[in-house]
DNA sequence: CTGAAAGCGCTAACAT
DNA sequence: ATGTTAGCGCTTTCAG
């Protein structure tokens, strides 16, 4: 006896067809829009549903159809602001078009074959990486899952093979070069996040690709080993306190907002702030911060994150980079 | 012919079964482990698997176990620094079991019990509330889903239906209380977030108890719309504009670790940095900074995310509050 | 340890 | 517009 089970929720499409009165299939019908169905006959089972407590087991549906209406996205540096607000954007996006975002948390990058893989196994209609520091070979990552689309968003990765999505670094690093040098600095320098790491290469040469067309120079290079605060806090206190005042640059491009925050932390601690003008990169919420204020560099998310999704609905979606917009507050002015 | 398919990933376990040159039961057997199959056999499934790219269709699998592995998790407040190293620490908790988390990102609050039908009907193997401001109905909600188990964790709820795991946040807001009456505050001011919320009531409970059983009084209570540093820098510095040092609070204790930056923030802002000690709560990432230096409240995360996944495993896990431990740092001293 | 029958709950494609 | 056949790909009995 099925009753046996305890959950009492066994409900089928056959019990509702008996007590509507129709096929097993007509209760099929009801439940899925744009089928041929008479008015009548739906609401019959539509009632008889309701009665007996019946909903659509979507695995069995999933199963027929070769479609689940799962996203897998793939996050590999979760704490991170920036992530986070995409992460946001990105599921409402998905939830908009009826999908669903199947979360995989890479903690060891090891792993990123098999958690995907795996996500591929649970038949998820598409693969979305959202990844900032991921350096796994996309490419024969990409062979793997061939059922389904792949896309690579917000990440520099200078390959076609899988589908890639990101902002336009190369333009961004040149416009706060451009930035700076009308706020009139004459020595430039740059701070990179997680080295060895080719997703923000194009971002520091448009930076300093810029800079020598207008005849300067990267005049300094700093590393912060992680896009960590504290640890650029550090680097930069490091830096103050090996320079004088005049052997300084007068500006400094941070990779992204959570260095620049820790540069600025750096100069107020070394009661300086005001004296290097400083711009972080992503705009994420904490920059319009009173106590920071800073001047960034926006990427089209929104924009982004909807050819994304298009990504997974369509496969006429093409590797794109598009523009942000500069973010002009007060971080970059020197007093 | 099945050829005609696009996608060539198109392998069973029948095609695998034939070149192994065992019955289709018994590739299933090598696949799951704990099964009985000899070695023998089971090298020839893996090779023969192997050599066609044959992975099990995980999908089918459920349908027939009644198990999918995917647990809901619940977030309404995405943006939230707290909200995200809950996120990370679930989806690595569960994932080291094996299972994997399908998102939720509720965006109006009124669709919730949709969201949540429809996860069930996917057959989530378990929901998990992670909510910061959902006020929703969730006893009705948790009889919606009677077929798995329902948490609500990191959030008041005094309610015993559903299992609810959180922070003793009364016990924390009289330790806070505690401290900044032996810092020698005789003044005390309150800011909380989102009003009507029921969710946060104990921290306050516990902190103006404590103040009155030794012989204080909460002298001010201000309220932050939202969560947003911004909303709150903007009500403490109206706070500070319409009063003199003299009228002031001594410390304040601001319902998270967002509101009281906004504190602080206008604190800065009208030059009396120090003047008032000022406390948050959770213990985000960002209070260590040096700009902030925050005295916090830290949650016992760890232990509250495991006992959440557990409830997931097993059923035989209780509503529990859990003592976290006060982050003493700079912020709560006065000068 | 391995094979076979039956079925998980639903839907595509075709027939009526 | 509705019913029918034949599966989706795997696992659970249970027999051998």
């Amino acid at each position: 006896m099925k009753s046996n089970k305890i959950n009492s929720s066994k409900v089928t499409s056959v019990e509702v067809a008996e007590l509507a009165g129709v096929s097993r299939w007509t209760v099929s019908r009801a439940f899925t829009s744009g089928k041929p169905i008479s008015e009548e006959a739906r609401q019959r089972v539509l009632l008889a549903a309701q009665q007996l407590g019946y909903k659509p087991n979507l695995l069995a549906r999933s199963l027929s159809t070769h479609k689940t209406g799962v996203i897998a996205v793939v996050v590999d540096t979760f704490q991170n602001y920036n992530v986070m607000k995409l992460l946001d954007q990105l599921t409402a996006a998905l939830q908009k078009h009826g999908l669903r975002a199947l979360l995989i948390n890479v903690i060891d990058e090891d792993s990123v074959a098999d958690l995907v893989e795996h996500a591929d196994q649970l038949q998820t209609d598409g693969v979305i990486f959202l990844g900032a520091t991921l350096t796994g070979d996309f490419v024969s990552l990409a062979s793997k899952i061939k059922r389904i689309p792949l896309v690579i968003s917000f990440r520099d990765c200078n390959l076609s093979e899988p589908l890639v999505l990101n902002t336009d670094d190369y333009t961004a690093g040149r416009d706060i070069s451009e930035l700076l040098i009308n706020g009139g600095a004459l020595s430039f320098g740059y701070i990179v996040g997680p080295s060895g790491i080719s997703t923000r290469v194009n971002r520091r040469e448009g930076y300093e690709d810029h800079l020598k067309e207008n005849g300067f120079t990267l005049d300094l290079v700093l590393s912060a080993t992680n896009y960590d605060q504290f640890i650029a806090y550090e680097v930069f206190c490091d830096y103050l306190e090996k320079t004088t005042k005049k052997d300084r640059v007068d500006a400094i491009f941070c990779e992204n907002d959570t260095i620049a925050f820790g540069v600025i932390d750096a100069l107020r601690a070394h009661n300086c702030l005001g004296s290097i003008a400083v711009v972080g990169f992503d705009d994420i919420s904490f920059a319009k911060s009173p106590s920071y204020n800073l001047t960034t560099y926006a990427p089209p998310v929104t924009e982004l994150i909807e050819l994304t999704v298009q990504a997974m609905l369509k496969d006429d979606v093409q590797s794109t980079v598009m523009k942000g917009k500069l973010v002009v507050r007060e971080s970059h002015k020197r007093k």
